[in-house]
DNA sequence: CTAGTTTGTTTTCCGCCTTTACGAATAGAG
DNA sequence: CTCTATTCGTAAAGGCGGAAAACAAACTAG
């Protein structure tokens, strides 16, 4: 078998340096380090940066400037520190610099949001939709056009969009299939970068974008299992703060792990899986619904907190078997947490005991705190703040690279 | 939540570079350059690791003298290519170079190999034994005397030594639990280090040394799960080439992921864990056999190898627990291949049909290749070979550390 | 034997960080 | 208020490492 190639796009996680290393990119790595000691520590004078990077005050001065002049860092002025001697200028993420812009194709709205080099959010919009009656090109249009205001509307540059997508996306941005849309093969990428010239843009799944989000502007968790239910079952891996993907991109499949394996029959031709127990569909029936015409997760959370016996044992039903599930996930890859985010963060209430229960049993040869299993505090806002900041990490993690395709223009 | 930081000793495998890039580390990168370059790529030319690295001749001519004043590399005379123009000299890893120790505490024997720089074993001992019966600092004494009778009949070098151990490992060399050799809370680098003077040490699991080896002398993949049953049954997850070991080095714990949620009580507390299924005791006692005396998967072998039915029931099962468990890990991590090694290599006949159908049956919504489950080309020489191969790849994946340890000395 | 090609080394140059030194700006002591 | 100690930011000199270019060496092809 030969050395795995990483999927094109989506870089392998564990990347090791195969290329010469040269002052360029001495230089580079150490312009990052400086803008993530910057962005990450808060205000923070020269001196300051050098303390905590190991870099000399002369070396960071230099740095500094040339993230001056690409407009990624600004000075707020004399910061008095109280302490003896001349006081160090504070030194941050420039408001004003490239701001990310994030997209989200959701079941039944649309949403965009700017977010600026200090994940401050700028301005957001949103629209409902029903995505099933419409042509995605259409969709898509719209989403572009919401977005094109946003951007009008707002001083900074856009640096990138991040589109998130509730379904499979493959590396080149097109979605290969989001049942909850109707979509199949749909060059969404393609698609909106024609109506957004100029914008370097990325599509992903929406999981994978709100556990970056849950890492970048939530908990900040570095090694966590994102649980993300609602259309499939997806547990997003971050993994070193960095999302775990697999050789083929299709890691995090937890909808058909098996739970019961001689149980239910699924739809993907096999039996038990987690899908059939804990997915929105299966809870709706177990409960003894109707599919609602409305928001299936909300039209359960409504039931429940309501006092809906069947309701409540649905989800309790659910509950242990994504507890079941993830036992297996945490005795596997040993996380520091377990996040229950996107829709279903708004039934934690109801599955989290269950869940507890369940993890905490079954991973009794290690040990387990269960205050690390949490509810996410983004909830469905999760992808599309997580689709800005990737491109806000993106150019706080090289800002090399923003400055020299900044320079290209 | 804190931002988790790597356990100490077990690096993190995505760990970002969070320190300044100097000369001094551009220098080392370019030496590991051109190491893994000659090391991996056989004899090459000084202008061949050039074109291949992307480093320039100049550069290259310069490294390679380092490295061969370092007694790492040397020229094997010129190499005749057959092509216009002057022929280069061709480079290897030095033979005379260093090599590496490995050591091995098994549950009926004890190894020890040495491997060099060109990973080839120079020189094995083994011994049986039986460690239920003896002093755990005595039988580190014993494998000491063993090793230091093959380093001393061995004229290069010793740069460092591995020893593996059935059990769980603590980063700084501790035996927490090792249940088949009855060793609990054992020091056993500290041991091991007192009667082995000036050779760095270290210890770890089986089979995580087991998983490596296969990387580095067997398939070569680099994003393989590698499952390593008998006493408990563990997964070494292999990303990137890198062993990953979760947040606290407790990644891997396959034996009590459940199967079967409401089935057969485990010794952990739980119910249906895989290893009540496929662990070898589980499965002696499900053929209706008693505990053999020797060795169980060995017996257990040769009693499928003459066709009695109950053994082969018992097999059979086994290995659909295996497969039901290791679906649940595919859908999870989308690994390249899934290695079947240590002593149930040997099984692989029997258990290999069951887990086959299974994770075919289950890994349905994504292609999977029946032939990515494979069985272990080294299996029960595995860890040692992979203890050995530790040192060695430590030497050529930083050869300046190596190189500045001598000459500290 | 000559022309052409490839290899390995030497030389020159440039970039980047470090060291060292110096002016600037503050707090505290007298 | 002045002087000193301290810290901050910058500037100049130095060292190190790779890139580029040039050159000698060794081989094949005609």
């Amino acid at each position: 078998m030969e050395r795995t190639d990483p999927v094109p796009g989506h870089p392998h996680p564990a990347d090791p340096v195969r290329r010469p290393a040269s002052q360029a990119g001495m230089r580079r790595q150490n312009l990052a380090l400086v803008m993530a000691a910057v962005a990450d520590a808060g205000p923070l004078s020269r001196a300051a940066v050098a303390g905590r990077t190991g870099l000399t005050r002369a070396a960071v001065s230099s740095l500094v400037d040339e993230l001056m002049t690409a407009g990624l860092v600004a000075e707020r002025g004399p910061a008095p520190s109280g302490r003896v001697g001349r006081p160090g200028s504070a030194l941050g993420p420039d408001p004003a610099g490239p701001a990310g812009l994030g997209l989200e194709v959701g079941v039944r709205h649309l949403a965009a949001c700017l977010v600026d080099l200090t994940g401050t959010v700028r301005a957001t919009a949103r629209a409902d939709h029903a995505p099933q009656d419409r042509d995605p090109a259409d969709v898509l249009r719209q989403l572009a056009d919401m977005a094109q205001e946003l951007m009008d509307s707002h001083p900074s540059p856009t640096a990138g969009a991040a589109l998130a997508v509730p379904g499979l996306v493959t590396p080149d941005g097109v979605v290969a299939h989001a049942p909850n849309l109707g979509w199949r093969q749909v060059p969404a990428a393609a698609l909106l970068a024609e109506r957004l010239p100029g914008v370097p843009l990325t599509v992903d799944n929406e999981a994978n974008l709100g556990a970056q989000a849950e890492r970048w502007l939530g908990t900040g968790c570095a090694d966590a299992v994102h649980v993300s239910a609602e259309a499939g079952i997806g547990a997003a891996l971050l993994v070193g703060g960095r999302l775990f993907r697999g050789v083929r991109g299709f890691a995090g499949e937890l909808g058909h792990v098996p739970v019961h394996p001689d149980g239910e029959p699924c739809a993907c031709g096999s039996r038990g899986c987690l899908e059939r127990y804990a997915g929105a569909a299966a809870v709706v029936r177990a409960a003894g619904l109707r599919e609602p015409a409305g928001d299936r997760v909300a039209d359960l959370a409504r039931r429940a907190a309501r006092g809906e016996e069947p309701v409540l044992a649905a989800l309790e039903r659910a509950g242990v078997a994504l507890g079941t599930a993830l036992a297996g996930v945490v005795n596997l890859v040993d996380p520091a947490a377990v996040v229950l985010g996107g829709a279903y963060a708004e039934l934690g209430d109801w599955l989290l005991p269950g869940m507890r229960r369940e993890i905490r049993a079954r991973v009794a040869v290690r040990p387990w705190d269960p205050g690390a299993l949490t509810v996410s505090a983004l909830g469905r806002r999760g992808p599309v703040l997580g689709a800005a900041m990737l491109t806000v990490r993106g150019v706080i993690e090289d800002p090399a690279r923003y400055a020299s395709a900044v320079a290209a223009r």
